[in-house]
DNA sequence: ATTTTAGATTAAGAAATTGTTAAATCACCA
DNA sequence: TGGTGATTTAACAATTTCTTAATCTAAAAT
């Protein structure tokens, strides 16, 4: 899997389990970053942008809590899952960290393995959908980096637009785009083309594509079914 | 928090457990359905459409994996969280619940903070997004986002206008609208048509949906009972 | 019981929206 | 600069949705 483009935030008062959680999940591919405090967890947080945030309870100055509930406050840092160090059966922490906006906990004293799978499975479970790749249907594939389209495992080649506009219906599949919509979001804000603009790309990527998978949506607008 | 507009639904074979659970359960607010097997789990969820459902893995006859299979392949129910409940020390990568579409899972025994924690964080984290969904009887769902209506899980495409209306006495279950609000709402202040305009998209609604959901009530409007 | 009124039903044509095609324009690159 | 493919326009066809009008039905009022 490819670990390297998720980032990882690590925040331990306790150097010794920094290095051995950090070490252990860069060996995976993580990227890791560490802080040793509350205070510095959240200026860190704040730069990165971590996907995932493995935060102790339990730390001098401000505590793992009150730094989530910091954290929290951040729009930019609202999708980033955070996961609770706590000691063994303090059911109190947990909780009080579910209140405060974590994701899930792991009791000390920690396996690695258990870490590794655990952050794995989280980052599967939320962040599957912006990876890149978006996958329509079995047979339709989209990959945003390479630029290509795969029907059947076969590449298709889209002109610019024709692609902008797949990959914003496929970006939220059976979500149903009104025309002004498509309009800004491939268009762009100030461009004004024709009503028929729209319909003629729609024609030609379903020439490619197929008739089956964009569904129009009278009076409304389009979208891509799954 | 509103804990009462979210509807739980759990499901465990042992009465105890699902007493113990339904009742801390219910203290904070929820409105909680339960069942004691998967089949009937499985009818209560496509009755309820509950927000979440917490469902025990080993269950007589139909084991919790099975049930959540088919409840995933009910459309109604796609956007509902689903957590086992499992036996303690399982570690939970290997779990195949996930596999079948399970959202979290809590190991045994159980303790009732522990789990409300926890499913407040799933509803909180989950279903801040999706609210685009109107459900006004277990069988009847409307989703504004794919513009589209679910009837017992089974999609109905509605035309604009239709879709509209329907969506308006959905948004307020039992309420009368009065054709002067109706007007209003759907066609829009300055539009001017007939009298009869509204009748034939009501009977039109009918027909896909059936006569018993909208309600005439003579010398004033219509209402969508629930 | 009869009349009155509001709503139900139906089908037809009007209106709105989208599909299709070909040709014109644009943008980029050898 | 000419050529190539991408993009847009324009005209018309096809389709779907909306509205109307005429007739029928059922409930309320007299």
């Amino acid at each position: 899997m490819d670990n390297d483009k998720y980032k990882l935030l690590i925040v331990d008062d306790e150097e010794d389990i920094l290095e051995f959680l950090g070490y252990s999940l860069k060996r995976e591919g993580f990227q890791v970053f560490t802080a040793s405090n509350g205070k510095d967890g959240i200026s860190k947080a704040k730069k990165e942008i971590p996907h995932l945030i493995i935060m102790d309870v339990m730390m001098p100055e401000m505590d793992g809590i009150s730094a989530v509930e910091e954290i929290r406050n951040n729009k930019s840092l609202d999708e980033t899952l955070i996961v609770f160090l706590t000691a063994r059966s303090e059911d109190y922490s947990q909780i009080a960290g579910f209140e405060a906006g974590a994701d899930d906990y792991i009791a000390k004293p920690i396996k690695p393995k258990v870490l590794i799978s655990r952050v794995k499975a989280l980052l599967r479970r939320s962040l599957k959908k912006d990876s890149g790749k978006i996958v329509v249907v079995g047979n339709l594939v989209i990959d945003q980096e390479k630029f290509e389209v795969l029907l059947d495992g076969k590449k298709i080649i889209l002109p610019k637009k024709e692609f902008k506009l797949l990959k914003l219906l496929a970006a939220s599949p059976n979500k149903v785009f009104t025309r002004e919509e498509i309009f800004v979001k491939v268009w762009g804000d100030d461009v004004i083309v024709g009503d028929r603009t729209i319909d003629v790309h729609v024609r030609k990527i379903r020439e490619k594509i197929g008739d089956n998978l964009i569904k129009t949506v009278k009076g409304i607008g389009y979208k891509l079914e799954n």
